[in-house]
DNA sequence: CACCACATGTATAACGTTATAGAGGCACGG
DNA sequence: CCGTGCCTCTATAACGTTATACATGTGGTG
């Protein structure tokens, strides 16, 4: 079927090894000889074959983004900047997509799918440290997202507890007090909410602040559905906060869905803030207030690391970087 | 590094063929044997290196999914159903960003990539029936969305001159008379811009509106931004229209911040509708009526159809398919 | 003129897998 | 007791590539 090595050596008249060393320049060969191979190349349009050449190299320039949630425009965002960046080293970027599912997180990690790839980069969010520590991992990996610490891997994060934090912060000081959170973790398996649900308790201690267990709403999974559905349920507990922190800015946006159907004015009654920064936010009637990571950073520096990696950095002690974010203040909150 | 069949073959002390056939059960084996080797697999944690397997067999389980916007939520959800199906079928599916580039667009169909798939569902939007015709293909192509026409791929899209004929119709028949058209074709290279102009200008015809081209605002992307920026424009020229449609909901959504931010109310005033129903139109304020293409059918078809090729369904005539759309109304578009 | 360095090309052994051909053992019918 | 067929298993040749080792020719140097 495809054009192989062997075509382009009998057309040219050369051998094999020859195409070769004119395909990858891995040794020199005469300029009359290459143009003949060059033209050969052209007219029958050979491009090799990567399997093969993986299987004989070890490389095939291929590397792979893991996230949780293809609908999560932040994920989107970051894959986009992450495949931008690939492309400047020379690497193509695959995504996958592991829609939060255990069994997913782990085929990802023993599966054959890591033999025709270089390096991944992986979120995970429904496994944990000791089960990424257990494999046997035979090519770089690089991890992002708080699903994990304190691995030997290179890990790349935001700081969760400092993220919300800062978002409870700026709410205290435009006057708000009854700060309600939505999308708290609801049981062991998301690190994330658990690190940003912590943010929000030591942030409310900060103030002065009471907790006020009723004002917290946990979700299972992340999206608008769940922010609205969780706002509902708390109007309908009779529980009006003053502001509201979503677990992201999906989370968020459903707040600010649940609030408008009930009635509620938002900024002015009710103050809603996210984290993420996703495009939406940024055109949401009102427009969103959010905490804003470094996406750039993020994408950027954890193909930048895998890249090292796979070629050839194993002596370097494993990094573990904490990426800055800042607040940015949009419609959805004023002060009272 | 990885464990390869032989080390399992040492340590069951069995050969090579054997360990394989065990593993794709392309021959019987006995029992006690099976059992032997199944512990070694389980032992060594062995899985099969997938390139040397396609180098072999031909075929990897890999498919491909090439889209052009990564961003837009709706081929995030597009790819989220096609990748469930693909599971289905038994296939893992990858996604792969063009960014609606054209060199990204060629490279895709020539490129050495090609090489480790199985088959690809493209949506092609930067070249034409020409190029698509042109590449020597090896392996199986179905392609969706309304970028290439008449070629001898099977190619699955809505009907994007029904689509936004019925999205007018419905302006109309809420009593909407200036409707203005936002992400119109400014040049020949996205074919779905123009078949949606076309729409529009169809129905305007059959509603006995006249076209007025100030109300046409053309935008090179189709993005939220774009989508306000030409609504902007539209609005500093003194037209105000009292309905508009988007190419696609983030166009709706730009045009819908643009309106509000200039003071004006939607529905009230001004109705909007869009094209896509993503999940975003279901929580913006107001929540945005749009045309819904049956997104379920298009991934799942696609997927379905590539992979009969894949099994050896060559024989086939190529199939064009026009899925289904339907319009969802919600709080954008009210009478007048 | 023998020798060596160098530049260029070639033959070939891997990489890990699967499919083909065939080897060995055993039971059964003639 | 031999031929036949079946049931297991094995040896081995590919698949397309790259790296190593080797072969050839050409020019320069002692």
């Amino acid at each position: 079927m495809g054009v192989s090595l062997k075509d382009i050596a009998g057309r040219a008249g050369v051998s094999l090894a020859t195409v070769s060393n004119v395909v990858n320049g891995y040794r020199p060969v005469g300029e009359r000889t290459r143009q003949r191979v060059q033209q050969a190349i052209d007219e029958l349009g050979y491009s090799p074959n990567l399997s093969a050449r993986h299987l004989r190299r070890g490389r095939t320039g291929l590397i792979a983004l893991a996230i949780p949630e293809l609908n999560n425009p932040y994920f989107a965002e970051l894959a986009e900047i992450a495949i931008r960046e690939a492309a400047r080293l020379g690497y193509t970027l695959l995504m996958e997509n592991t829609a939060a599912d255990r069994e997913a997180e782990l085929l990802l990690l023993d599966g054959s799918r890591r033999h025709i790839i270089d390096g991944l980069i992986f979120s995970p969010v429904r496994i944990g440290r000791e089960e990424v520590l257990a494999r046997t991992i035979d090519s770089p990996l690089v991890l992002i997202g708080e699903g994990v610490h304190d691995v030997s891997h290179d890990h790349i994060a935001i700081d969760n507890v400092a993220a919300s934090h800062a978002a409870i912060q700026h709410l205290v000081e435009i006057g708000r007090r009854r700060i309600a959170f939505i999308g708290a973790a609801d049981d062991g398996d998301r690190q994330s909410a658990h690190l940003r649900t912590r943010g929000y308790r030591e942030a409310l201690a900060a103030a002065g602040l009471p907790y006020r267990p009723r004002l917290v709403a946990p979700t299972h999974e992340f999206g608008r559905r769940d922010g609205r559905n969780a706002m509902r349920d708390l109007l309908a507990l009779g529980e009006l906060p003053d502001a509201v922190l979503g677990y992201n800015d999906l989370v968020a946006i459903g707040a600010l869905r649940a609030l408008t159907e009930a009635g509620h004015r938002v900024p002015q009654d009710v103050a809603v803030i996210g984290i993420d920064d996703i495009e939406e936010g940024r055109f949401s009637t009102p427009t969103l207030t959010t905490i804003a990571p470094d996406k750039e950073a993020i994408g950027r520096l954890a193909v930048r690391r895998l890249v090292a990696r796979i070629e050839g950095a194993e002596v370097t002690a494993p990094l573990t970087v904490q990426t800055p974010f800042r607040l940015i203040r949009r419609e959805s909150t004023i002060p009272v």
